[in-house]
RNA sequence: GGUCUGGUAGUUCAGUUGGUUAGAAUACCUGCCUGUCACGCAGGGGGUCGCGGGUUCGAGUCCCGUCCAGACCGCCA
């Protein structure tokens, strides 16, 4: 390979470096670089074949160009199998026939003898390069590193980069300071499980990755940094789903002197930037909802506002009719599924199938089929009249044409059921628009919550969540009663983000401690500094965090994360590429004071 | 900890009521082909049916156990 440094350079995004391997990248070469000598880098994309001449289409992160062969460079060619890293000189002529899909499609790099040069060969890979790979899921974790060569999952890693760059240009511009808080820490009982470190240094001892920097940019706000915001790594030890990893990253947030009302206007300010310059959309000003108007219209603290189907109470119109269900049932709520009275025996059946499911949890389904003609077909039509019905349909707003599903029995357990009967119908009537987003902020949640196994209050968002100034007086006599100042930032039924203004006062945030059953001693070893801290002069402060991989899923129009990450773990939080977690050699337990062996947790 | 679904060629899958030598597509290899871009044509190789046990004259298929993967419930302040 001869000169290539001897013409001129040109490299999308910074034009002023220069390579020693290559003059362009695959994406840019145009019709008026016809005539230029250029070197190129890249994958092996394709060999196409046709005897006397062979086309290669040469593939990096900027896109393809074709490459023509001649006879003379017929032995070469013939050799490049998929995925081969070559270089190659040649010149950039216009094609015979064009290829309008390909931004590179007007020209092609016609090679000489001598002009291809191997810089590496490759073995096959286990699935195709591909937008639409023939790989399965394990496969492409197991060889992840070629999985990210495919288009989809580059994109998707462009647009976090995106939105990371888009998130520290506005955070900026609002005078965010963005500060790293350590990532070895103390372990603390509440919330969820600590992955845990042990110290070489200090024998018996461990640390604990964060499950996220809370109280270290509340002591930052103590500290007089009052606007501070961190893209940060977060632990949690926790199973696994499609939208959560054991490390995942948050944009985390906190402001001093500040209310409710002030971080809720600053963040709807931070996802309106994103939307608009990532996806280039004007979000209209986020609806604000109570936690206990969604609970009642949705069964759930997310609701997905893309589509309506709202709950309906039916206890007045239901009961006392001989049906024993109904009268027996704390709640009867229904829904209406719009044009779906024509669903057949066989799709009602398999709707029962999902609401009985154990995940689920009901004991059946109730329907009620309006039907064109303006009569009525149910379920329960030995209990209930024409009229009856009719009167339910009027209450829910159904129409000729309509569904309507029941579900009945105690209240939260009934309103979690509906909740997951509407998102089920929402995704069957196709109903769910991808493209659309809607945003809400769900505010006033409890502070508190019982929770049965422990037998005492749990913080619903966290210890530090400040309680609503008119409830703190019912702190100690109806705890459960009590609201806080947290909320929740919610698009298109995903939590997107969650915050609290916080407490500032030793003395509230000493009888929340009590409230959650820490003695004063617990309190004490966990908390001791920052309640120290608020004793010399702790201003009011506020903050949130976003899931920043779910912000990332959720501008996609895409559920799970794992596209979104670019070494994600599987359901059992394997990395199934590098095999972690492994053991580790008894000298390194040795050192760490650690005794424990692979037999050892076979016998627990 | 639990529920459900899946595991068959390199890959994605089909495989009937338990019955001949386990198939397709694609990938791969060989040959032919000068305008392909999902190139085409002809031919070829490739299988411990996840693993272990059982039932049976006979198991990819049925039963039990186990491992792996995925979705979900619990869990995730």
């Amino acid at each position: 390979m001869t000169d290539y440094y001897n013409h001129k350079r040109k490299f999308v995004g910074n034009k002023k470096h220069t390579e020693m391997y290559r003059s362009h990248t695959n994406g840019e070469l145009r019709i008026e670089n016809v005539g230029e000598k250029v070197t190129l880098c890249g994958w092996v994309q394709k060999r196409r074949d046709l005897g006397g001449m062979t086309f290669v289409d040469l593939r990096d992160r900027y896109g393809i160009t074709q490459l023509v062969l001649g006879e003379d460079t017929a032995d070469i060619a013939r050799t490049l199998g998929r995925e081969f890293v070559i270089q190659i000189e040649g010149e950039v002529i216009e094609r015979e026939s064009k290829n309008k899909n390909l931004p590179t499609g007007d020209i092609e790099i016609t090679v000489k003898a001598g002009g291809i040069k191997v810089l590496n060969k490759a073995k096959t890979p286990p699935f195709t390069i591909e937008d639409e790979t023939d790989g399965g899921e394990e496969l492409r974790m197991q060889y992840r590193y070629l999985d990210l060569r495919r288009n989809p999952v580059r994109k998707s890693l462009e647009l976090r980069h995106k939105l990371s760059i888009e998130t520290r240009k506005y955070m900026d511009s609002i005078n965010f300071l963005e500060v790293e808080t350590p990532y070895l820490i103390k372990s603390t009982p509440e919330g969820a499980r600590d992955f845990v470190v042990p110290s070489r240094m200090n024998p018996g001892e461990f640390y604990a990755l964060p499950q996220s920097p809370q109280t270290f940019k509340q002591l930052l706000m103590v500290s007089g940094y009052d606007r501070y915001y961190q893209i940060v790594k977060c632990f949690r030890d926790e199973d696994l789903r499609a939208d959560r990893q054991p490390e995942f990253t948050q944009i985390d947030c906190e402001m001093a002197f500040v209310e409710q009302e002030d971080v809720l206007n600053t963040f709807e300010g931070l996802t309106k930037h994103l939307f608009k310059s990532i996806l280039g959309k004007d979000l209209p000003a986020f609806e604000r909802m109570s936690y206990e108007k969604a609970m009642e219209l949705y069964g759930s603290d997310k609701p997905d506002l893309r589509f309506g189907m709202e709950f309906n109470n039916l206890n007045s119109l239901t009961q006392n009719k001989g049906f024993n269900v109904f009268d027996q049932a704390e709640i009867v709520l229904g829904i209406v599924a719009k044009g779906a009275a024509d669903y057949s025996r066989k799709q009602l059946d398999a709707l029962t199938d999902f609401v009985k499911r154990p995940q689920v949890g009901a004991k059946g389904m109730v329907y009620v089929k309006c039907n064109e003609d303006g009569t009525y077909k149910s379920s329960v039509d030995k209990f209930y009249s024409q009229e009856d019905l009719e009167a339910w349909a009027q209450h829910c707003g159904a129409a000729q044409g309509d569904l309507i599903l029941v579900l009945s029995g105690e209240l939260n357990a009934t309103r979690k059921q509906m909740n997951e009967l509407r998102l089920h119908m929402g995704d069957q009537l196709g109903i769910k628009n991808t493209g659309e987003y809607k945003v809400l902020w769900v505010v006033d949640f409890p502070l508190l919550e019982w929770d049965e196994d422990s037998q005492r209050f749990h913080a619903m968002h966290h210890p530090f969540t400040s309680p609503k100034a008119e409830d703190l007086s019912k702190l100690e006599s109806a705890p459960g009663e009590v609201r806080a100042n947290a909320y929740d930032l919610v698009i298109n039924g995903v939590e997107i983000g969650g915050g609290s203004i916080r407490i500032h006062d030793r003395g509230v945030q000493e009888r929340m401690f009590d409230l959650l059953g820490f003695s004063k001693e617990e309190a004490k070893a966990q908390f001791g500094f920052l309640m120290d801290a608020f004793e010399y002069g702790a201003p009011p402060h506020g903050g949130i965090a976003f899931g920043f991989d779910r912000l990332c899923a959720t501008l996609a129009g895409k559920e799970s994360i794992r596209d979104f990450i670019a070494f994600p773990k599987n359901n059992n939080g394997r990395d199934v590429m590098i095999d972690a977690p492994a053991p580790v050699a008894q000298e390194q337990l040795d050192e760490l004071f650690l005794n424990s062996t692979a037999e050892k947790a076979e016998e627990a």
